[in-house]
DNA sequence: AAATTATTACGAAAATATTCGTACAAAGAT
DNA sequence: ATCTTTGTACGAATATTTTCGTAATAATTT
């Protein structure tokens, strides 16, 4: 299941909070941008019947958490992406990646570990 | 300027073949799916107008180069996509790419000489 | 208790992306 | 010369995503 763009802001929030009311997601959102409380709303009711969000009724209002996990969502995400852009080659993804983007000394050695336990599997 | 998906499908044809008619395209998106030849057409027609693609007229047909480079769209979609799914973060990017594929001794190895010339800086 | 505020539900408008039908013209085949 | 094929243009139909208006109702304030 592939979030659309909304969707997946939302799930971002989400992750990041482990549940929250609609108010409270609009309020995050509209730190970046003007968004209606009523769409808010209208996405949180898309998403609970695509199965993204869970919701437990408090008082009169809803509670949202996410249904889906952060780590496969992504995954699912990374693979349709390096499907679509890089051909299917995340290889050519990671290079381009790194190529244009400062690295600190700590991110660089993290990705040496990385690649070490690789090749001694 | 971040194309759609269908136009990135068409850019990934013209970036590989230099240049195309509208049929050539068409019969190659066809070996993915089935696209009517006017759907494509049409695509070229909106493409051209955004500015995503070039064309000259021979004979009483018309000859279609992309007009936006591989490395700059690519890097322009990475980054977006870096954006919306990783926080802003390209490593958690590579980190996740790197962990979820299988890497062949040659791809470590050319990584590992993109790590050195990038410390070496 | 009446008025205001906050919340959900829901349909529909608006915006964006994709697909296709029809018309027309040129080139090629019969 | 007529018919068939191949191509473009263009508007419109579909599909998808995003946004919002309105109604109903519960909770809170005055």
């Amino acid at each position: 299941m592939k979030p659309t763009e909304s969707e997946l802001e939302i799930l971002q929030i989400l992750w990041q909070k482990e549940e929250a009311t609609v108010r409270e997601i609009n309020d995050q959102l509209n730190d970046q941008r003007e968004v209606g409380y009523t769409t808010t709303l209208k996405m949180m009711q898309i998403m609970l019947e695509k199965g993204l969000v869970a919701r437990e009724e408090i008082n009169r209002s809803h509670t949202y958490k996410a249904a889906v996990s952060e780590e496969k969502t992504k995954q699912v995400l990374l693979n349709k992406f390096v499907a679509s852009t890089f051909r299917g080659s995340a290889m050519k993804l990671v290079m381009q990646a790194l190529g244009n983007h400062e690295a600190s000394k700590e991110e660089l050695d993290d990705l040496k570990k990385l690649i070490k336990n690789i090749e001694n599997k």
